[in-house]
Order: structure tokens, then C-alpha cells, then sequence
DNA sequence: GTCCCTAGCTG
DNA sequence: ACGTAGCTAGGGACT
């Protein structure tokens, strides 16, 4: 029976002299030392314990809204325990489990236990490796433990993890999948959501929103009491009570889905599973430490991008010859271009007139008005999006924190938010600064998508660049153009040949290459026919590709990994729009999945290698191909083990063509970096 | 408040 | 037929 709670009467906050709410079987409240210890007694004997944080910022200029992205966006570290939840099962206990919620800094005058007075009990347990821990979104709860100087083994299970690899999108991973029974994957649309509650509520309970609409109720009472906003409304504030199911129900789901899902690991998967819970803890460290700031850069880099901003604005207007428009709105934009009589070639996708970069430089020739709205736009977008907003998440030590996602992306790479550290233009990375008498090192993979085209396809004409240590784009150039004494020639040469190069990865055609580099569509036509004859190895790897996709519904890269594209196998889709897409994504899919993979197999096993050094070597950021350290100068010689650690993961001696990694290295920022490692 | 659109930054 | 994968900012239209 859903739990209604039957007197609405609320004291802001304070639960303290009614029982104002009844705790529903089977969850309890932890409130007391005696209550506890009981439990304690109890879990202590469990083989696997659930466990869970309930959450506030630490600072209050941060938005917090337990349901939104922006939530797990914000950098765990950022905020601290209000409330810890627990679950598991004993033999001789009850057959549905036991559920506790422990509050301990709820904003109440109701009993509830200081940090201080389990502290001791509660470490050596979360430290007991003989007790298995699950979590849901481990990373997260990792680092707001980890802010309470609590430390969690052994490594734990992860839910959310499990889910994700096991495409569970209503559907368990099967070895021969049914397309029509796996959940067509649109591009338009959000996958289905992979969050704690939704996943319960499909697979082991129907009403999993029940102790959810009380506290939504509650905080918006409250929010109107007070006046705050609702998001702004923090759980700490929620009475006991109320809070005891709603948040127990957590490591209830929690620890039932572990048990299902975990059943449905096959070895591929289980592999792969294997390598992201190992990941878990190394990502959550770098998130923890955070990257280091060069706080009186940005701040004077604030100041100038202002001058910047309101220059180029002033400048805009004057090429309008009127300012009664919101230069930042496209609509406004569009129109008033049109009204100077500005020719608008391109559409944007909606069919609109575009006035992306690329349209404006072909503008900027002949309409100063055009190439001032470029300028507006740069600085506005390094104002705003690298320097306010890196500036407004500094910590009190100047250290910024962002969330690593290792279940975000369709292809198995890392993503990054909270703020993005993985798309930094390089005038910004000039903020990213070693601690003080460190330096920074950065290892990058070179050209390792290429590398991975080369194994798959056995192209002869590749694997012999690769495997001769040949510039690839150059020897493309050579290869499609032939060879020439003239450097300005063979630079442009090298060029086209580089948008070739990528276009295999991505799948563009010759329209969007003529467009990159320049040159007219009939010659980027000719110039593919003559790639694809080079490398005709390469053109009938993606051929195969695209018929075994077509005939499974999926594609499987080098580790294993899945990703189901139903389309390819409907017929009546042949040929249309999204069907081409989705032979492009099959290939990519295959390239960019299998170096994501790799890359992370990367980032544990140099994890194991600094620790097994007891290095203070530390990584820092992580961005697709490259790893970025902190290293104290008297550990550089660690560096060169590092590469040959990221040079030989597991599969390298599968593949046909070698990895290299290329380091490099500075004293002063990521911007400023210099080839090699400085000379001892 | 939500969502979509357009834009622009990265590998 | 024809550029993969992400995140974030702002405007604008909706509830």
C-alpha cells in the first residue's frame, strides 16, 4: 500500500513534537546510538550492502535539483551528506530486506546522530573488503563520502554502470539480439533514462514513484512559505519522517537491481563492466582533486574579455547602423541582415536562414557587418562559457571540479560537465596551471583513430604507413595526390588529404569536404574516388561493416561493446535520411567506440601503475586521446614508464599496427607545452 | 519552470 | 545521401 502521510500540518522543518508522519514497514530510522548499533550488529554480518548519500550543495550559489542532469553535473565533491541510506539482506532476516535512512544534517531539531559519534564503527565497515558494497552512480557517492574523510572497499558494484552496458533499454543484453524487441535508438530523442527511480520502476517496482509526490509536496509548500524558489528548497530541510522511505527506497531498488541485473552478464559484458568499476574510483579522484586554476589569469582575462565583449558590440551596431536588436538573439539577427539586404545562402536544419561561423566568413568579404558579429560572437562565447563560468565554480583553493560521465555516450568515450574540461579552447588552457613547482605533462595517442581504421580494414597502403611511422595525412597526400617539391603545394595537398582522412571516420561526403576545404564539389568527388582507390582496403571494411550491421541490427567494436541501430535492418527505411546516418554511426560507431575503449583501459592500468609506484604522480584531466598529469620534477623518469604503459594496453598485441604516444610538457600552463620531457 | 533551436567549443 | 561524439550558452515558445 502507498504510504500517505496523514497530517499535512507542517512546522517548517520542524518534525521534532508530533509524529506528523508514520514510517512505513520495512523502512527504519537511524536516530539513536542504540538504534544504530542494532543495525550495525546486523549489516555487519551482510555479504552485500546497498548504500546510498542524500545530498546538499556545500555552497548555496550552486543550483541543486534532485531530479534534473544539472544535479549529477554538479561536481560531487561539491557537496556534502545530509542523510546516508543503507539495505541488504541476511539469511535468517527478512525476506524483503532491511532498509535504513540515517540523517545527519537535516535542518531539524528532531534527534538525529552526529557524523561524530558513528565515525569509527561506520569506516571500518564501508572499509571491510569483506563486505561488498552497491551503489547506484557510485562516483557520485564515492566523493560525498570521501568529503566526510570516509572511504569505501572494496572497489563497488555499480548499478547504474550495469545498466548501462547491458543496453538495458527494457531489455536485457542477449547474444542474438531481436531488433524488433530492442528499443529503436532515434537521434532526435533521449534514450531512455538510466536513472535509479525509472530503472525501478520497469524492473522491480511498478509504483516506485509513491514516497516521491510527499516530498515534492513538501518542498513546495515550503517553497512558498519561505518564499525561496523550489529548486532551491534543499532535502536537509524535508522533516525525517517523511524522508526515511523516500530515500531507504533508494538502497532498496539499489540493491534488487544489482541482484537482476547482474544476472544478465555475459563474459563480453562482464569485461567490459570490469573496466568501468574500475574506472570508477580513478575518474571520481580526478573529479575530487580537481584541475588547478591560475585565478588571477582568468580574473584579468574577465576584464579584458568585457573590453572585448563590449567593443565588438558597439561595433556590431555601428556596422547595423541601429541598435534596436538583441545581437544575441538569431531571430533579431537574421532579420535585421535581411533588412540590410545581406544575401542568406545557407539554411539551418529547421530550414531557417543560418548565420553559423561558416556562413558569416563567406559574408565577412563583402559585409563588414557580418565579420563584426563573428568577432561579438568569439569573445562573447570565451566570456561566457570559459572565463565567467570557470571563474563562478573555483573552490576556496582555486581547483575546479567537473564530472567525468563514463555512461553518457553512445560509444563508449568519456564526457565531461559541470563545467565541459574537455572542450578548453587553447587560449583558456592557458589557465590550467601545475601545483606550485610541478609541472604539467600531457601524453596523447596519436592519430589513434586511424590506427584502429588501419587494424580493422588491413588496408595495405595503412598498415604500412602506421607501421613505417609515416605522418599519415602527408602520406595520404602523397598516396592520392603524389609527391611534390613545393612546400606551399604539398601543405595544401597535406590538408585535403588530413579532411579525408577524417571524413572516413565521420562518413561526410563530398559536399562537406569541398565545404571544410574549400575546393568545389566536383573536386572533392574526384579527390574521394581517388582516396577510396588508395585505400581500397578501407572501402570494403566499411562495405562489410554496414552488411553485418544490416543484418544484426548492431555493431560490436574491438572490446565488445554494442550498439543496436534497428534501422538498418527495416526495409522500408532503406535509403532514407536516417538510414544513411545510421550506416555512418555503425562506422564511427566502430572507430571512435573502439579507441574510447581502449582509452580507458588506458586510464585504469596507468592508475594501477602510479599506484603500484606509490607515485605522487597524479592524473588530473582526461580528454578523448590525452591525459593530462601533475608530476614533481624529481618523478619525471615515472613519465616515460607511463607511455609505455598507454602504449601497451591489452589489445595492443592484437592489433596490426603499432600505438604510439606522443608527451609533452610545461612548467607554467596546458597552453605553453613543449615536445618531450625537459632534458635532466 | 520546461523544451527546442541555434550557435560554437573540443577530439 | 553525404560530418562522428559530446557540453553549454542564449533566446524564444511553451506550460
Amino acid at each position: 500500500m502507498p504510504h500517505v502521510p496523514s497530517r499535512p500540518a507542517i512546522q517548517l522543518g520542524l518534525d521534532d513534537h508530533l509524529p506528523l508522519y508514520d514510517i512505513p514497514a520495512p523502512y527504519r530510522k537511524v536516530a539513536t546510538l542504540p538504534a544504530f548499533e542494532e543495525m550495525m550488529a546486523r549489516m555487519r554480518r551482510a555479504e552485500l550492502v546497498a548504500l546510498d548519500t542524500e545530498t546538499r550543495p556545500r555552497r548555496k550559489d550552486l543550483p541543486l535539483d534532485g531530479k534534473s542532469r544539472k544535479y549529477h553535473a554538479l561536481a560531487s565533491s561539491m557537496n556534502e551528506a545530509i542523510g546516508l541510506c543503507f539495505s541488504f539482506r541476511l539469511p535468517d532476516g527478512p525476506a524483503e530486506g532491511e532498509h535504513y535512512y540515517l540523517p545527519l544534517r537535516h535542518a531539524t531539531s528532531t534527534k538525529q546522530l552526529r557524523l561524530e559519534q558513528i565515525r569509527a564503527p561506520l569506516c571500518e565497515l564501508l572499509r571491510d573488503s569483506r563486505i561488498a558494497k552497491v551503489f547506484h552512480h557510485a562516483k557520485f557517492d564515492l566523493n560525498v563520502l570521501r568529503g566526510d574523510g570516509l572511504e569505501v572497499a572494496p572497489l563497488p558494484e555499480d548499478t547504474l554502470m550495469l545498466a548501462s552496458l547491458l543496453d538495458l533499454y527494457g531489455l536485457p543484453r542477449v547474444d542474438a539480439p531481436d531488433p524488433a524487441a530492442v528499443r529503436e535508438e532515434r537521434y532526435t530523442r533521449e534514450r531512455p533514462s538510466l536513472g535509479l527511480k525509472e530503472l525501478a520502476c520497469r524492473h522491480v517496482d511498478r509504483d516506485a514513484g509513491r514516497f516521491e509526490r510527499a516530498i515534492a509536496d513538501f518542498r513546495e509548500r515550503y517553497a512558498k512559505r519561505t518564499g525561496l524558489k523550489k529548486s532551491d528548497v534543499t532535502y536537509d530541510v524535508v522533516p525525517v519522517d517523511l524522508m526515511v522511505p523516500y530515500a531507504a527506497s533508494d538502497t532498496r531498488w539499489t540493491l534488487e537491481l544489482f541482484t537482476l541485473l547482474s544476472g544478465f552478464l555475459d563474459q563480453t559484458s562482464a569485461r567490459l563492466y570490469e573496466t568501468e568499476r574500475a574506472l570508477i574510483p580513478i575518474l571520481a579522484d580526478m573529479e575530487f582533486r580537481g584541475a588547478r586554476i591560475d585565478r588571477p589569469f582568468l580574473e584579468a582575462a574577465a576584464t579584458e574579455y568585457q573590453v572585448k565583449v563590449a567593443a565588438s558590440r558597439a561595433a556590431v551596431y555601428r556596422a547595423a547602423g541601429r541598435d534596436d536588436f538583441d545581437l544575441d538573439s538569431n531571430q533579431q539577427l537574421v532579420e535585421v541582415f535581411q533588412r540590410a539586404h545581406v544575401p542568406l545562402a545557407s539554411r539551418t536544419a529547421s530550414g531557417r536562414p543560418s548565420l553559423s561561423k561558416a556562413e558569416l566568413e563567406k559574408l565577412a568579404k563583402t559585409h563588414p557587418l557580418a565579420s563584426a558579429v563573428a568577432t561579438y560572437r568569439k569573445a562573447s562565447k570565451i566570456k561566457g562559457t570559459y572565463v565567467d563560468s570557470l571563474l563562478a565554480k573555483l573552490d576556496d583553493g582555486d581547483h575546479i571540479h567537473c564530472s567525468f560521465k563514463a555512461h553518457g555516450t553512445r560509444t563508449g568515450r568519456l564526457s565531461a560537465d559541470g563545467p565541459n574540461l574537455q572542450n578548453i579552447p587553447p587560449a583558456m588552457r592557458a589557465a590550467f596551471v601545475p601545483p606550485e613547482g610541478w609541472l604539467l605533462v600531457m601524453a596523447d595517442y596519436s592519430q589513434i583513430e586511424l590506427r584502429v581504421v588501419a587494424h580493422y580494414s588491413a588496408d595495405p597502403v595503412m598498415l604500412d604507413a602506421f607501421r613505417r611511422g609515416d605522418d599519415i595525412h602527408t602520406r595520404t597526400a602523397v598516396e592520392v595526390f603524389g609527391a611534390t617539391s613545393d612546400p606551399t603545394e604539398m601543405a595544401r595537398r597535406r590538408k585535403i588529404a588530413k579532411n579525408l582522412n577524417f571524413a572516413i571516420c565521420y562518413g561526410a561526403g563530398a559536399g562537406k569536404i569541398a565545404a571544410m576545404s574549400g575546393e568545389s564539389v566536383e573536386a572533392s568527388k574526384a579527390h574521394l574516388d581517388r582516396f577510396y582507390r588508395v585505400y581500397a582496403g578501407l572501402a570494403r571494411w566499411k562495405r562489410e561493416v554496414v552488411l553485418r550491421a544490416r543484418a544484426t541490427g548492431m555493431v560490436e567494436n574491438l572490446y565488445g561493446r554494442r550498439r543496436f541501430l534497428p534501422i538498418l535492418t527495416d526495409p522500408s527505411q532503406r535509403e532514407t535520411r536516417a538510414y544513411w546516418k545510421a550506416e555512418r554511426v555503425a562506422v564511427n560507431t566502430l572507430i571512435q567506440g573502439s579507441s574510447a575503449d581502449m582509452f580507458k583501459e588506458t586510464i585504469v592500468n596507468v592508475a594501477e601503475f602510479l599506484r603500484s609506484r606509490a607515485a605522487r604522480t597524479r592524473m588530473v584531466l582526461n580528454v578523448h586521446d590525452e591525459l593530462v598529469f601533475y608530476v614533481p620534477s624529481d618523478e619525471l623518469e615515472l613519465v616515460r614508464d607511463v607511455q609505455h604503459v598507454m602504449e601497451h594496453p591489452s589489445i595492443a598485441a592484437d592489433l596490426r599496427v603499432p600505438l604510439v604516444v606522443d608527451v609533452s610538457h610545461s612548467t607554467t600552463n596546458w597552453k605553453d607545452k613543449q615536445k618531450g620531457l625537459p632534458p635532466a
